[in-house]
DNA sequence: CTAACGTATGAATATATATTCATTCGTTTG
DNA sequence: CAAACGAATGAATATATATTCATACGTTAG
């Protein structure tokens, strides 16, 4: 699957494991993907935001009262939550009602809640 | 399991969606850290340093080559992963080899990587 | 058409974060 | 004991980030 780097500069001590650890390394690009999807949920705010809409629509002012933040925060944070599609929206009159986009992430949302709980 | 909380503010719109909302709402010391968890695994380098130590133990010295940055920069981020019990050392003479300490979170690094290929 | 409302947005601010540099510490080796 | 090495650390810096404020936009109601 991963394509193996040979290493090209000797250290003094053991060289094997650092070659052996470069050539085992993910794909940069994969690296940067993940560390971005986890920043994502690396913030209370958006974790509220994506655990509020949970099995439940809600527009951005109501989002704003459940979590006891200001409507602009909310809908700063929507806007990168929409970015990275993990939220949609669909508009009714003058209200914004948002929505999850990806039930996969949940699943991540779960396995963190289940690590810190037993732990 | 999760404690029902009554809403007291009266919004224009739809009360009932805010309530049960509330009521549904994370506590908030799970929420901070959860959201902790997740900034830990946000960040390229520590990525790197977690999968690098995958299966294998690596003194500071080897990681740093292995992923190609400074000596200081490592040790920062492994002061960090061992705050967070993601990482043990055990020394060896001038060397401290980290490995990983947590398997449990190798799960939520794999899950993400399905997560961010599938999609 | 105008006012009111919900939302989005840009700028400003405060704060957090990662990396580098210089230095120190501890261990080993000559 | 002194020099060399690996690692840790604190300060400094650069950069990213979240929130607030003020305002603009679009829709609806009067």
């Amino acid at each position: 699957m991963e394509e193996i780097i040979v290493c090209e500069k000797n250290c003094n001590h053991d060289d094997k494991a650092v070659c052996i650890a470069k050539g085992a390394m993910l794909p940069e690009s994969d690296v940067q993907r993940l560390a971005e999807m986890f920043k994502i949920l690396g913030d209370p705010t958006r974790i509220k935001i994506l655990h509020a809409l949970t099995g439940r629509e809600l527009c951005v002012c109501d989002l704003a009262e459940t979590i006891g933040m200001g409507q602009s925060a909310i809908s700063h944070q929507l806007r990168m939550l929409k970015g990275y599609r993990l939220v949609k929206y669909r508009k009714e009159g003058k209200e914004v009602i948002y929505s999850l986009d990806d039930a996969h992430i949940l699943g991540l949302l779960c396995m963190g809640l289940d690590h810190i709980n037993h732990s």
